[in-house]
DNA sequence: CCGTAAACGCAACTGGAGTTCCGTTATGAG
DNA sequence: CTCATAACGGAACTCCAGTTGCGTTTACGG
């Protein structure tokens, strides 16, 4: 008697189905990129995909919904950490990934979009902290491999040290509007690696 | 021959003009706090206003035009800067201010709309910028302070340090998803604290 | 207190976002 | 290859956000 109702797409994922979710996926970037998150619509991006609006609005609902799928696909061709031998390099190395990033003119305006969905929805808020801690547990070997080198006190939680680096220039790009140039990108890590030294993110540090 | 058109409200500022501002203002803030900034719309905040929408189109044009205005409302009254007699009270002090305004049911979700409609508008990421560098010069003192007690090497900028204690807190809040908690906060001030110590935000420093 | 015009607000209109219905295409199991 | 049905897409519909026109209220200068 139970009523089962499986997300359109997830039964027969191949062939026509895949077909419509990259076009879509390709026209939301496109739309985000050249309009930005508060000026698009679902009709828009089925526009450009040449596609149904029925299909969008069935498959995803919303715009936000579009932008969680969006992000899912991005987060799987992660980038990869560095490994310059020493922690501040590769601090460094985050820093100015994260800095190219913003600056990229096609992935800039889709972070942003990216974001300004997630206090929107709860859905996109979701995918996107999953893309955050898959990009987190990627660099975490930097800061193991600097624990073995003595460079941080043991117990040094990665993912503080993560968002030491990432958090100022978040706060630029979305609070300030200050540039993040490469001048700050060089700063949160040099910052960021100081703190770890001192043994700020360690839990088992001074109480 | 040449046509002014002065904004709406500029030339009868005071009386009815100004209630029905407060009105808006008020309805707009009750209804990002409860609904989002992705679910409201004018004839929404006209309506709890009980103001004609007429006017609210007329005055403010768009849900990111409210929310510049509301922001400008917001940076006038604000908050007193700390004075514990060391760089790492205040700093402390600093972050504990933030992670309450983002724990406050009234403040927290007006912080998130207040990003989203930058992301969104330039005229609201303007006056977001204002507002953050009005809340900068404000904090400024400490570090000059801190200087004068050689907590910190000369040359050392505040905006930096106010940026490095934010950044992490602001970056848990809108990408991760992590809760802001106490702990956070002074891990945010820790480390800056530790940077500014080290020289790292002094524009003097090793090049 | 009066008069001008700034600002408001009602009502009627319009365009398009979001939804529903149903016929068509084509996936994937057998 | 065949078939059941998952998924798509066109078309028609609804509803309301956003706009316009115009009459009403009222701030503020004199």
């Amino acid at each position: 008697m139970s009523v089962e109702l499986p997300e359109p797409g997830t039964v027969r994922p191949g062939g026509r189905t895949a077909r419509v979710r990259s076009a879509v996926l390709r026209a939301a970037a496109e739309a985000l990129v050249d309009r930005g998150f508060g000026r698009i619509d679902l009709p828009d991006i089925a526009r450009r995909a040449e596609v149904g609006k029925t299909t969008v609005y069935r498959r995803w609902g919303s715009v936000a919904g579009v932008v969680a799928d969006l992000l899912a696909e991005m987060a799987s061709d992660s980038e990869p950490r560095a490994d310059t031998g020493s922690l501040g390099g590769d601090l460094a190395a985050l820093a100015h990934l994260i800095r190219r990033t913003f600056a990229d003119p096609l992935h800039g305006p889709l972070f942003k979009a990216v974001i300004a969905a997630a206090t929107c929805d709860a859905e996109a808020a979701e995918a996107l902290g999953r893309f955050y801690r898959t990009r987190a547990a990627e660099w975490e070997p930097c800061i193991e491999r600097a624990r073995e080198r003595g460079e941080v006190p043991a117990g040094t939680d990665a993912a503080e040290v993560i968002e030491a680096v990432s958090g100022p220039l978040y706060y630029r790009l979305l609070a300030t509007g200050k540039p993040v140039d490469p001048a700050a990108a060089d700063r949160a890590a040099a910052a960021a690696l100081e703190a770890a030294a001192a043994g700020i993110f360690s839990s088992t540090a001074e109480g």
